[in-house]
DNA sequence: GACAAGCACGAACGATCGTGCTTTTTTGCG
DNA sequence: CGCAAAAAAGCACGATCGTTCGTGCTTGTC
């Protein structure tokens, strides 16, 4: 790997890391550079403007995302076990990710949702592409007989989500130590209502 | 009413409405200074300092969510009745209260869930306070006979809120038509699963 | 009608923002 | 090693950030 490609993974490690606790918006090139030890306009080389490094940033997480919540799961039979692996590390891939901030998609979705532009367009695009996801995969509970022939499967995909979003708040924002007991509970009386009758 | 007192509401209306599109950090004083026409300095001696300009404007939207969601739901009979009237003013809020952007706590519970402060205590604190506030709904409703007696209130709050989060992601980041109906089933299945057997 | 208080303005501050240039250092290849 | 190319630094820019200060204008009170 040439050095450029690796410099430019080492900052945006880092930016991953450092956009999780002020967003998107509070990730600045100055600060950026001095928590890579870098010059600022060296490290402004590698992205050529400010999008741009918000979009490689987000690129990154999405990567991770795949790398560490998908990926695993993808090992596991189709259906219901997939889908349980899906959720756990879904619920585990804030704390493993960096020790700094919340979920980068989270924040980045909440803080873009009325500010037009790629990185806004990006997210969505992101999201909507993990919804279907997370949608087929139900589809596939329902061919292995797990999950009832009548479920809206997109809907099911809908509700997860809310799942962690909830999840989300109660453990960065309110600090609740019991976040993933009720995010698993959300988790189980949503599967109660999927399951075969 | 004086006529500081006046101005100063005159800009937190505005700053409401501007942070619900650009985040509490996007809101800066020289922009509210130019849509409410005042100059920076006039707008700045309001509030002294820039945490105190949104710590006012969290007061603000917090009185407004007082009246517009939780006031009227209180004409409405105990249980089962308020607290649906309650969700769908909580549906409401966002499109009655501006025509710009989301949910302001939906945004700044995002981007404050990592960065200590009075403002992220302030969003912490009243989140808290809504989701007591609803738990307590719930017990209500079990009072009235209509909810089960083993329900537990506070996951039963949690959830809701989790769906409203979920709600608000479909309907700002994705701009999803069906955001409402979506949020209505979860809330639907929510409520059966609360009933009494 | 003088006066004090409250309110808003204009100018200016140091700092930092994103972004261009030019120069120096580092890297990889023949 | 030598040398071109790539990478990083240095420097500077206009703009905007939050904040301070001094100054007028508008009020309402005696």
């Amino acid at each position: 790997m040439p050095k450029g490609a690796r410099t430019r993974h080492t900052i945006l490690r880092e930016a991953v890391d450092l956009a999780s606790v002020v967003g998107l918006q509070g990730l600045t090139i100055g600060s950026l550079a001095t928590h890579t030890g870098l010059s600022k306009s060296g490290l402004f080389a590698h992205f050529g403007s400010k999008q741009h490094l918000q979009l490689a940033t987000l690129e990154a997480v999405t990567e991770r995302f795949r790398e560490v919540v998908i990926r695993p799961a993808l090992t596991r039979p189709r259906g219901l076990a997939r889908i349980r692996a899906l959720f756990e590390n879904w619920l585990n891939w804030n704390d493993q990710a960096g020790p700094r901030g919340g979920c980068l998609f989270a924040q980045a979705a909440a803080e873009l949702d009325d500010q037009p532009g790629p990185a806004r367009e990006y997210v969505a695009s992101a999201q909507r592409q993990w919804l279907e996801f997370l949608a087929g995969a139900a589809r596939r509970a329902i061919a292995t007989g797990e999950f009832r022939r009548t479920l809206d499967c997109v809907q099911f995909a809908h509700d997860l989500n809310a799942i962690y979003l909830g999840f989300h708040q109660a453990r960065r924002l309110l600090r609740d130590p019991l976040a993933r007991t009720r995010a698993r509970r959300a988790f189980h009386r949503l599967l109660e209502d999927a399951r075969t009758p």
